[in-house]
DNA sequence: AGCACGCCGACT
DNA sequence: GTCGGCGTGCTC
């Protein structure tokens, strides 16, 4: 092919770009371009990045403009480039829009920066007279005494220096540059022993092992309860992948919060794994890129953005925790990790394990038509008991007032149950998936309430931060003093509980417990959740208040009650997968209780104790639950029976939003089995100031709605300030 | 995604 | 009179 691009003298490239697809430039006299070449083109008035595709199309000579340069990676490996094209078909995306998040690192033009150490310039000569002597410089001379170069962050922190001070030795002279060679990968050690495993997990281990070693495409949910094991027997696949010299990239649905996890992976295999998550810092980023694109990194555990690297030789790929919504990504394009790892798998003709304690309803089905093979893990490693789900009935236990502040959450049952736990010197966790002191406010006196200017919202009081908070824009501002709307004093009441308004009844009521709130505001960031998981599970505090931060995937040994404050929350508003995810959210809950020897309880307040839900929980019956889940969606054809497309629109005014909604409604899709539902306003009609209109194409599991939908689009002529994002297979209904 | 071109409000 | 706001449209 490479030959055929010279001789035509002109290729396609794929840039980085929203654009409808390739385009095409000349290749200059002598420049070798294969397929796959990173090259710099010519764009208007600028230069963009850009892939090389092909071998070009039709384009009227007059209009090429030649390449630029070819940079100096090696070429994006085949598969990824097919793996590009077939994501944008999938989500109807422009190839140019996936691409970029193949070229997620930038600074691919510069080659790797060398890195520099430092060293004492003279090392026997005694510093110069002239040399202005600092306790800080003497610290810094005694340590580099010893002649060996060290780099300069690492000179700093051993002479307790800051590194202004090795600049200015730098620049004196008496400190020179070396030129490091590149650090070499630490490449991970598969041959270490893993831990003894249990005979449920040995079987399991060496029926993943064995797609491994047989190689080819396969799916494999590894569905287990919290607790029994799963991620010791899945490394055990990752061991099998890499000792045959594979890479193997771990998916974990938000990586920030999965310190405790990277730990096992060091100790699994000597030397931490290459994490990939969109906090990792420039230099970093671009390692890790080029580690991949050039097959020395082995082992990758990222966020859903690490699918996209440029893997050579992909040999594995795990899902961790498949059934969390974290794997969806939302805004530019918008895909589901999960599904488009299992579409790489295939493609690339590799195994794929997906593991979770509580499968998704579209994994579960795939395993009934036989088309995942199924591992399960019933047992819990240890001695620890599955914690029993009693139900609190809201209606016949109602949370007493409380003089000091009127309304109260905590029904007598549950209060009781925390007050025996910490009275036996155990921990307690009190759930509320809600953040803030309330999620509404309202004036008493003309029963205003305070909304977001740019959302269809309320605002949310944060108590702490002194503030009225938006959560789905950045709008914020100071709670005020009098109603906005009848300028009535005082008339201000918070409605319903969040996490602080929570925290501030177990005050009142567990006044020597020493208690934390674990919200996404109570920690600034990844590594504060880290230290705060570790200070937890050290028993550094007795009862944790907290949202569904918690309940993802830490290990509290000493924490043996569970009370979930409103276990109805996420059941209200008849979203699709509402039962399905409230199920899912409240077994990861009452998973938290009793990992250790102690058994747990969890507790759950409901006013519908009847709910489906409520009574899986309560009898532990997950398969009674999903059956009669698939029966109510295979009846409404919705997935995992039939496919899903949402569209929504948006633009700055109402009357636009509308216009253009009328005008796609004119030219919808009519199609034997295909249903178009809207426009209707969008979940949120107003989203940071643009007002949202939605349609919903269904159509039976087997017909591929993408064809129609991109014709559909393609024969609207929208005016500019109209976007429309398409949503292929949307997580919620609403 | 950028960057230019174009058409309406407050400045030297 | 111009400087500059960002709405609209194009880039092989």
């Amino acid at each position: 092919m490479c030959s055929a691009i010279a001789s035509v003298g002109r290729c396609s490239v794929l840039l980085p770009l929203p654009l409808a697809g390739a385009y095409d430039y000349l290749v200059p006299e002598g420049m070798d371009l294969q397929p796959g070449a990173v090259v710099r083109v010519p764009l208007g008035q600028r230069e963009s990045l850009g892939v090389v595709w092909g071998p070009g199309g039709d384009i009227e000579a007059k209009r090429l403009r030649p390449v630029v340069e070819r940079l100096g990676a090696a070429e994006i490996p085949e598969i990824s480039r097919r793996f590009v094209d077939w994501v944008a078909d999938y989500v109807v995306a422009p190839p140019g829009a996936v691409l970029r998040m193949v070229l997620s690192s930038s600074g691919l033009t510069e080659p790797p920066k060398p890195r520099r150490a430092w060293r004492l310039a003279r090392p026997d000569a005694p510093p110069p007279p002239d040399l202005r002597m600092t306790p800080a410089r003497a610290r810094v001379l005694a340590v580099a005494a010893d002649g060996l170069a060290r780099a300069g962050s690492a000179l700093a922190a051993e002479a307790g220096v800051s590194t202004g001070v090795i600049k200015g030795l730098v620049e004196a002279g008496i400190l020179e540059g070396v030129l490091l060679p590149e650090a070499p990968w630490p490449q991970p050690d598969p041959a270490r022993p893993g831990p003894e495993l249990s005979e449920r997990q040995e079987a399991a281990a060496e029926s993943l092992t064995g797609a491994v070693a047989a190689g080819g495409f396969s799916a494999t949910l590894l569905d287990g309860v919290t607790g029994a094991g799963k991620t010791e027997v899945y490394l055990e696949a990752v061991a099998a992948a890499l000792a045959a010299g594979r890479q193997v990239l771990v998916l974990l649905p938000e990586i920030a919060l999965s310190a405790q996890l990277l730990e096992r992976f060091a100790g699994r295999f000597g030397t931490p794994p290459a994490a990939w998550h969109s906090e990792l810092g420039q230099g970093q980023r671009r390692r890790t890129w080029r580690g991949v694109l050039e097959g020395k990194v082995k082992l990758v555990v990222g966020a859903r953005s690490a699918l996209f690297l440029p893997y050579r030789d992909l040999g594995l790929i795990v899902v961790d925790e498949e059934h969390e919504a974290a794997f969806k990504q939302e805004d530019g394009v918008t895909y589901h990790a999960r599904d488009m790892a299992v579409a790489r798998a295939h493609l690339g003709d590799l195994p794929v394990v997906l593991a979770s304690a509580t499968p998704s309803l579209e994994s579960l089905t795939n395993v009934s038509i036989g088309r995942y093979r199924h591992e399960e893990l019933p047992q819990r490693h240890g001695a620890a008991l599955l914690p029993q789900a009693e139900l609190i009935d809201l209606r016949k236990a109602p949370p007493p007032a409380i003089a000091a502040l009127g309304q109260s959450w905590l029904s007598p049952p549950l209060r009781e149950a925390v007050g025996e736990t910490l009275s036996r010197g155990e921990q307690a966790l009190l759930f509320l998936n809600r953040r803030g002191y309330a999620p509404l406010t309202l004036c008493r006196a003309c029963g205003h309430r305070l909304q977001c200017p740019n959302c269809t919202a309320w605002l949310v009081e944060h108590r702490l931060a002194g503030r009225l908070q938006c959560h789905h824009c950045g709008h914020w501002a100071r709670l005020p003093s009098r109603c906005p709307e009848c300028e009535a004093e005082d008339s201000l009441a918070a409605c319903g509980p969040g996490v602080e308004r929570l925290a501030e009844e177990a005050a009142l009521l567990f006044p020597d417990a020493r208690r934390v709130v674990f919200s996404s505001d109570s920690v600034a960031g990844p590594s504060e959740a880290a230290q705060l998981v570790n200070a937890i599970a050290e028993r550094e505090f007795d009862l944790i208040i907290g949202t569904q931060l918690v309940a993802k995937g830490h290990h509290f040994p000493q924490l043996t009650l569970v009370g979930v404050v409103d276990g109805d929350l996420g059941l209200a508003g008849g979203d699709l997968r509402a039962g399905e995810r409230s199920f899912q959210l409240l077994q990861q809950v009452a998973g938290r209780a009793g990992r250790a020897e102690r058994p747990g309880r969890a507790m759950i307040q409901t006013s519908d104790p009847d709910h489906p839900v409520m009574q899986a929980m309560a009898r532990q019956d997950r398969t009674a639950f999903l059956a009669a889940e698939s029966a109510a969606r295979q009846q409404a054809v919705l997935p995992p029976f039939g496919r899903l497309v949402a569209l929504i629109l948006s633009a700055p005014y109402a009357e636009q939003a509308d216009a253009a909604a009328a005008l796609l409604a004119k030219h919808a899709p009519q199609q034997q089995g295909v249903r178009v539902l809207g426009p209707a306003p969008a979940p949120l009609a107003v989203l940071r100031g643009r007002h949202r209109r939605r349609f919903l194409v269904q159509g039976p599991r087997g017909r591929r709605l993408q064809p129609l939908i991109r014709d559909w689009l393609a024969a609207v002529r929208l005016p500019g300030a109209v976007r429309v994002s398409v949503d292929v297979d949307p997580l919620s209904f609403l």
